[in-house]
DNA sequence: ACTAGCGGGACGCCCCGTTCCT
DNA sequence: AGGAACGGGGCGTCCCGCTAGT
């Protein structure tokens, strides 16, 4: 058994990443996660001191670094953010589909469940949703400047819009559990994003 | 208390649908559903199994109704589809808005929480979405053939994606708690919508 | 397995007055009541709503009792009260000698550990130990009147002071597990109780 | 913070001390004594082999000192034990009084939770109660042979029989958390100390 | 035929005293 | 001496049968 402090912890929250995105973070079992991180009750209260606590980390050390690589670092060049965006998004879809069940958003599930319940949850998935849609306005910003992106528009609405619609791609292929869903949703979203460049 | 039988059964549907709403269904606690309801454990037992079911029974006498209300019968006439889906996002909207927290979709947060898990419930609110979507589709063709909506689209595609954004739309103000959420959402959804309009 | 409800609630607090006798309150384990008690946790939640409401019934129900045989019915008559409660304290010293441990009194073992913690088992000890002391001020009372007792002694207090010795006895005898305490202690209270008597 | 070793182990015992006096031995909580007394759990394993080895240290080098603080030392002179015994009594119950909750006597507190348990704490805390008892024995002795008591007396017995009045004042007044069945105690114990004295 | 509610038992999270590596 | 890891047990909750009675 290692007692390396840190892979103990870390362990930990994948693991427990994994379950909340399998079983929603209510029904996430604390003895699943401990069987499958290889870790005892014991050591798991050392490192969290609740459930809701070791679920708070999972949101701002596992969760928020997910979304940052998939949808924020992509977009910190400066390459055709249009194009960008829907690139990702076709990447991550092919992710989803490689495993059943079909998953969806780790963020946008878990914030559905526990937002309107818990504000600790909120708070913390809000700054990452924050963090996404500040992204893409900035990104959008840059390349409307560049004369890529048609002028006119509220840029804030315009990211807000497409976090929604990936989102809700997401959310219905895992409703129907039909990869198919989600190339339908792939082409939906490139329509919208080239609706928003100069002709 | 009504002694009617059928009484019973929908006051338990309804309540049910109500706790499932707020707690989820796995959170959702069968003596609270009892208590609420006025009625024993005996008497549940007797109308249905189990809580799964009991579950299934709540997708397709209740919240198939409620999403049939919103989204498929406001489009039965020939009215303009387009300002009709915007007009009910609005009203439905306005509904949320008025209580603390904000709820959301009754059909998409189930789906979401428990499509992954359990098949019955894919079935049941999959052929929901699939009404709706269909319905969407109906209308935008009826009102394509009277020229209200530009030719040469993809009529499938279009519908799943505006039930995306709409699914989308109340995902992120559901995790936001944020009413204004709602408005931009509002804004963003017209946008798709007069986008598909002959000019 | 009996499904008389009167029994398993009267079985499950007997057992558990006989825990909490031995082990405290806090040290008590629900799930040793049980098993001696033949009675699953559903059914032991369905009678009580947690360990702490079971242990004010137990003080209400079961302690307040045994209190009331030992100490209160037998001076209803109107026999003379000193040699009663002599009396009564050998008999009841004679019960303790016969099982080891000896566990001393079990109002005064639970409201020991639990008053200074809650509230609900002071104000319910408390009212035990009222009716006791009151009960002996009344026998005093009449017996004074009767000329068995002597005059000018404020009642209260003696009254007072004749349970705290009774428990002082019982205190240390638990603490010792000497037997002889309880005889020391038996000849201890005579002479306080003679001391009352009129010459 | 000290680091001299034998600072530590005196602030474990005082910090324990305290931890049991408020919670009782077995509701003591290590971690609680260990944050207080600033002192990691390393350190306490380091000096005790197990919390019931340190629950035995509390009473020999603690309670056992705070016993003879009030009660033994008292009495060493050739003061009037009678009074002696009283005042020191007053001036305890002064000191009990003047904090909430109203906590008793530290070392019959912790014999009766364990003793019945534990030979360990039964055989440690009888020590401290013999002591106590003796002394008064041989004070009230030393007082006889000076016709200050009474001649006639078992002095083994008048020992018990106070020591057992006294821990039942503290118990009925830690019970009902009254100041005034202090007070209303005190008078008991010096009318029992004055039907000690030659008239 | 239906209601009432007691009883069953598995599992949930959390806390505890203790061990052992550093 | 420091602190991560250990694992068993604590109470409470849950969903669900099943017996009795109406």
């Amino acid at each position: 058994v290692s007692r390396n402090v840190a892979d103990t912890r870390r362990r930990l929250l994948e693991v427990g990443q994994l379950e909340v995105y399998l079983h929603g973070f209510q029904g996430a079992a604390l003895d699943r996660i401990l069987t499958r991180a290889g870790v005892t009750k014991g050591a798991f209260f050392h490192h969290f001191p609740s459930k809701t606590e070791f679920g708070y980390r999972i949101v701002e050390e596992v969760v928020a670094e997910k979304i940052a690589a998939q949808w924020v670092r992509p977009l910190q060049g400066d390459a055709d953010p249009l194009e960008t965006i829907a690139v990702e998004f076709e990447r991550g879809a092919a992710g989803l589909r490689r495993r059943r069940p079909i998953l969806g958003c780790p963020l946008n599930n878990l914030a559905q469940e526990m937002n309107p319940l818990d504000d600790g949850f909120r708070v913390r998935t809000l700054a990452v949703f924050e963090n996404w849609r500040r992204s893409y306005e900035g990104a959008l910003g840059r390349a409307q400047a560049r004369g890529v992106v048609r002028p006119g528009l509220d840029l804030g609405d315009v990211a807000h819009a497409l976090v929604a619609q990936i989102e809700g791609i997401l959310s219905l292929a895992r409703n129907s559990q039909r990869p198919e869903d989600l190339t339908i949703g792939a082409r939906g979203l490139r329509r919208s994003l080239e609706s928003l460049r100069v002709d």
